[in-house]
DNA sequence: CGGACGAGGATTTTT
DNA sequence: TCCTCGTCCG
């Protein structure tokens, strides 16, 4: 009978033999993987298989016999939660994988203060207010507190608020302490504490908690209820946590406090790609992570596997200039690649035109596709340039960023409802729909309501309820309507299907029929919005797994707070077009190309890093994660004048791109090329204020108005969010034409000029003529420009590469 | 109470 | 230049 099942597991291993997770790995990552039974810090540099040793340490545990419930792993995005699960469940089976707990610290100690909320005096179904949210009570109280919203910004407001949550100072410990007072009243704003001190207040009534408060309040749950605490210590044998560099004090004390016991704690992260501190982040937790876990080993990943030596040689030449480093070499295992190359332009708008002809050159010259692209920048505001030279040439692109599909009023206006039918005391969420649609309940009829509200001590929608607002017999109807409405709802969220009671809350809310009466292109994307918020409920399914792996079915709290923490990251990435994000969103992702745009003082660095030493460096790092996205080539560019404010303002080139060892840059003696250009740029301004207007002024003004001409409906396109964006991309071209179709100066309002002015020397050069350029060789021009005291001549040259030439400098002789 | 129109501010990065 | 907020008037 023994032998019997022995023969039996011997054919069953036979048959499918577990995976050997150590095989495949090199010396450091199998290390990385096997030792897991001590605290671990893994430093992985871009590139080196970050998230290989990370799922296959967790499969190694599995395979070992640990219990998945026993496994903690925390993330920074649910999308690098999914995949790692995803991974893991390849490597062990789904069976396995769905148990463990992983997640993003949000999504996962969320899950936690649900179960203990009442232990913290918050009902389990609180709301979670997203930034906006907690914005928009914050203007509301230095209202009501008749402070002015210009000593109290509400933004900066917030981000002291959350500054002292991130470092678990409460509005008490806040309003107690010395040092803040006297810090505020050096800034002027001595009621902050006060400010603070009510909002948390509200939040508290609301039942709502922001993004920081849910790390704060499981810090109060842990220190407040020290069994609460033990049983959580229990539960996690092994703690991971991914990117560790951007770990905050909060997130740090949790897991300190959850690995204080027996737990076995295993950080992974590069110092070097710490670029969140104004978050909170602090570089220092990876830091000094040793001497915090004495016990800890450290095992260096220091093999790039994702990009050529160039770009790693030139990342590792930038990233040494920073002071306070792990020690680490990283090298890359591929091909030298391409040289670094970097493209200079007179203008943000022929900086895009430039990029997007290299990128369609590439492409069209083979072997890679739109999806292999990606255009980074510092600021989002970087993006619309860019939009419109692909949009003009017809190439896909997607927009990362910006303004969410979520953050879109009609997708507001739907989740608030639905939000004050999970948690009847949001007040904030009531006040957002009590009138919308309009409803003959105005400022006066909600202040009155407030008023009863709190002589009674009760939320708004109770006092609606109760009809205790002093107002006329018309308008209390109209309040026990809502009120009657939402109750309505109420009992159908426990009746319907979650689409069914998301399409009722639509419609009898009056919101999709207050849309439909308008009938313009807004409200008609409106209404596509909300059909895709509606959708989303349709195919939710919910992760939420008990420990013997069975999933729950969905609920609507499950969804709406899978939404609230949604990061931008999370968003489907897929897909043939080109990707336009921020430097801080492409974190963690990788493209064979990189167009790195916007090099220039003033910008990257961000002026406001450029005085202190530790900013800088962090804007460094930035630079750095962005170089080490290329997995084959990268281009930096930069221009002489840029549209800011309303006004060109001249740009001198990033001091970033001469940190860079000229070994790597192609033609970086060139840099000659570049100094002309600004000295240009000088004239040009001289020229404009002496002389008024120029023409090269006055097509940038142009080209402007031109941008303008785009109505809502296309923006929205283009910058919409989930699938319907993609679509919308792609057709934008041929689809709103009115851009792309016509040549870009018929677009131009009738004031300005609508073909280019000719200058005398320009009949030297015309398109399709041979040219040979002592440095580049024979080529033949493909476009001839005017520009202010110029030519500029674009040449494809016949050794392969397009590049724009200023006849004064490139000495350009006629062939033939 | 709600829509229209005018003034002024805006650009770091985001879980 | 664009968008948001506040005010004024119907």
């Amino acid at each position: 009978m023994q032998g019997d099942l022995v023969i039996l597991f011997a054919l069953i291993d036979y048959l499918c033999p577990p995976m050997d997770l150590l095989e495949n790995l090199n010396d450091a990552q199998r290390a990385a993987v096997s030792n897991y039974k001590c605290p671990s810090l893994i430093v992985a540099g871009a590139g080196s298989g970050k998230t290989r040793v990370l799922t296959s340490r967790i499969a190694y545990m599995l395979q070992q016999g640990v219990e998945p419930w026993k496994i903690l792993a925390l993330t920074f995005t649910n999308k690098a939660a999914a995949e790692m699960r995803e991974r893991i469940g390849r490597m062990v089976g789904e069976e396995q994988s769905r148990r463990l707990w992983m997640g993003t610290f949000h999504s996962i100690f969320l899950r936690i203060l649900r179960l203990e909320a009442d232990k913290i005096g918050y009902p389990s179904s609180f709301t979670i207010y997203d930034t906006a949210d907690s914005r928009n009570l914050l203007k509301h109280i230095i209202k009501e507190m008749n402070l002015s919203d210009d000593t109290y910004k509400p933004a900066a407001v917030q981000a002291r608020i959350s500054l002292a949550k991130n470092n678990l100072i409460t509005a008490n410990a806040y309003a107690a302490d010395e040092a803040f007072a006297l810090e505020d009243r050096d800034r002027k704003q001595p009621a902050l504490a006060a400010i603070y001190n009510e909002y948390a207040r509200r939040c508290k009534h609301n039942g709502a908690m922001d993004f920081d408060d849910m790390l704060l309040n499981i810090n109060i749950l842990f220190k407040d209820h020290s069994d609460v605490l033990e049983r959580w210590q229990k539960r996690f044998d092994y703690i991971l946590v991914d990117e560790y560099q951007d770990t905050n004090y909060a997130q740090y004390i949790i897991i300190r406090r959850l690995a204080q016991h027996h737990s076995q704690v295993c950080v992974v992260g590069d110092d070097s790609q710490s670029i969140y501190s104004f978050r909170g982040a602090k570089i220092e937790n990876i830091l000094r992570f040793k001497s915090d876990f004495p016990a800890a080993q450290t095992f260096k990943l220091e093999q790039n596997y994702r990009s050529t030596q160039n770009i790693v040689g030139a990342a590792n030449s930038v990233i040494e200039r920073n002071a306070n480093r792990l020690p680490k070499e990283s090298f890359s295992s591929g091909t030298e690649g391409e040289k670094i190359k970097v493209i200079k332009a007179y203008t943000d708008k022929e900086e895009a035109s430039l990029v997007a002809d290299e990128i369609r050159s590439r492409i069209r010259s083979g072997g890679a596709g739109w999806g292999d692209v990606a255009i980074l920048y510092r600021t989002n505001a970087q993006s619309r340039a860019f939009e419109e030279s692909l949009r003009r040439r017809g190439i896909p692109y997607r927009i990362y960023g910006g303004m969410s599909f979520y953050q879109r009023k009609e997708v507001k206006d739907v989740l608030a409802y639905m939000h004050l039918i999970v948690n009847p005391r949001d007040d904030e969420a009531f006040r957002r729909v009590v009138n919308y649609p309009t409803r003959g309940i105005g400022d006066v009829t909600v202040a009155r309501l407030s008023e009863a509200a709190s002589a009674r001590g009760i939320s708004l929608f109770e006092a609606a309820r109760e009809g205790a607002a002093e107002v006329n017999a018309g308008t209390q109807k109209r309040i026990k309507d809502f009120a009657d409405l939402i109750d309505g709802f109420s009992v159908q969220r426990d009746q319907l299907s979650l689409y069914d009671f998301g399409l009722e809350v639509a419609t009898r809310s009056g919101i999709i029929g207050s849309y439909r009466t308008e009938n313009t292109p807004e409200a008609q994307s409106a209404l596509d919005n909300i059909e895709e918020l509606l959708n989303s409920m349709r195919t939710f399914t919910s992760d939420s797994v008990d420990d013997d792996g069975v999933t729950l079915p969905p609920t609507l709290t499950d969804w709406l707070q899978s939404i609230t923490l949604l990061t931008d990251q999370d968003e489907d990435n897929s897909g043939d077009h080109v990707t336009l994000m921020t430097i801080h969103a492409a974190k963690g992702l990788e493209y064979k190309y990189v167009f790195i745009v916007g090099m220039e003082e003033q910008l990257f660095p961000s002026p406001r890093s450029v005085n202190s030493g530790e900013d800088l460096e962090e804007e460094r790092r930035l630079f750095y994660v962005a170089i080490t996205r290329a997995k084959e080539a990268v281009a930096l560019s930069h221009c002489a004048s840029r549209f800011k404010w309303g006004s060109v303002e001249p740009c001198s080139p990033s001091r970033f791109i001469k940190e860079i060892d000229p070994k790597y840059i192609d033609n970086a003696d060139d840099e000659e090329a570049s100094s002309e250009l600004n000295r240009l740029w000088d004239v040009k301004k001289i020229q404009q204020t002496s002389a008024g207007r120029n023409f090269g002024h006055q097509n940038s003004f142009s080209e402007h108005a031109g941008s303008s001409n785009r109505n809502h409906a296309e923006r929205f396109a283009a910058r919409g969010q989930h699938g319907q964006n993609e679509r919308h991309a792609g057709i934008s071209d041929a689809g709103h034409g009115q851009i792309s179709s016509a040549p870009p100066a018929g677009n131009f309002k009738p004031v300005t000029h609508t073909t280019r002015p000719t200058v005398a020397d320009s009949g030297n050069y015309a398109a399709g003529q041979r040219v040979a350029h002592a440095k580049f060789g024979i080529g033949t021009i493909t476009a001839v420009e005017q520009v202010t005291g110029d030519t500029k001549i674009s040449v494809n040259f016949d050794t392969g590469g397009a590049r724009t030439l200023l006849a004064k400098f490139a000495k350009l002789a006629i062939v033939g």
